[in-house]
DNA sequence: AAGGGATATTTCAAATGTCAAAGGTTTGAC
DNA sequence: GTCAAACCTTTGACATTTGAAATATCCCTT
């Protein structure tokens, strides 16, 4: 019968090349934790708070500014794209957790903000995603935690001056 | 007019957050970092081979086994699920790239394997795949990246201990 | 050989995601 | 003032993704 599908990822094993450039290594690894991370806080979200993780990084967007933002500003900060956040917004309006207004300047623009509600229910959510995230490495000496979170960074930089879009100049 | 629409991520403001737990920095780097690279390696693979990134992960497993793979086994080490293995195998087979069969010794299962055009589309594919991901990481020192790709193991075997579905034992 | 339970794949609805074009608004040059 | 260009959001057409349920097949016990 239906079971849950998910695929059940057993563990490393998931096939990082073995005789590929480093580079594509560290690639491939870094995809398959990525989206075992995100595959499990998605399906906590889902369960306990009967929220998504695009909802939820929205939402923590417009936590950090309680004027609210413009739909084109969160667009930016959360990757998603313009078209995306219309749908987003106005779902997590119906739910009564965010709410929707033209500023009086330019109605050209639509600003989006926390409800009363949705502030309680994301301050929840953060709280509960903060703790899934220390559980799960739980594992890892916190000096690799901020060693990682460097260089990561390092990569992040190197990728964003090598984009095919916009060579930064 | 309708301009690219595309969020036009400039680079990594992207608000990792700056007073979380460093588990949460972490997590928020790394998505934000896979992020921009799929979106870029999406990008060059639709533009010059006209493919998508499942397709491209999908075929990259079938390359090394050149027996083929059952459509679940596939699922597993692709981390996508199963009911999209079956509609990503479908176009592919159309495409003429990907081939099914069922064995004889067990109809309820498929497996797919590459055509001689698919291994030979997938290996201009890896090739092209592998020199991105060498540039967009230019700017990172090699032992960088291989100190990278150690901790993130970690990372993921930590992750793999602590997920919710099967605790290990 | 019949049935229950496990396996493997497919189907389905809802949410999300891309890209491109269309709608209103504002701004600035004239 | 008026018009064109720039700006912001929404729409629309589709492909993909997820989670759960439905199908189909096999295996084991009886």
């Amino acid at each position: 019968m239906g079971e849950t599908d998910a695929a059940s990822v057993d563990l490393e094993i998931i096939a990082d090349g073995p005789r590929s450039k480093p580079e594509t290594r560290l690639w491939l690894r870094m995809l398959s934790t990525t989206k075992l991370i995100s595959t499990e806080i998605r399906k906590r979200l889902r369960a306990e708070f009967g929220a998504t993780l695009p909802q939820f990084d929205l939402m923590a967007q417009l936590y950090r500014e309680k004027d609210g933002l413009r739909l084109g500003e969160i667009s930016k900060r959360t990757m998603v794209t313009n078209g995306n956040i219309t749908g987003l917004v106005e779902r997590l309006e119906v739910d009564g957790l965010v709410l929707r207004e033209t500023p009086d300047g330019d109605r050209r623009v639509t600003v989006a903000r926390l409800t009363a509600r949705g502030t309680e229910v994301f301050a929840a959510m953060a709280a509960a995603h903060e703790g899934w995230l220390r559980d799960m490495m739980a594992d890892v000496d916190p000096a690799v935690i901020s060693h990682l979170w460097h260089d990561v960074g390092r990569v992040k930089s190197s990728v964003a001056n090598h984009l095919s879009g916009a060579p930064d100049e």
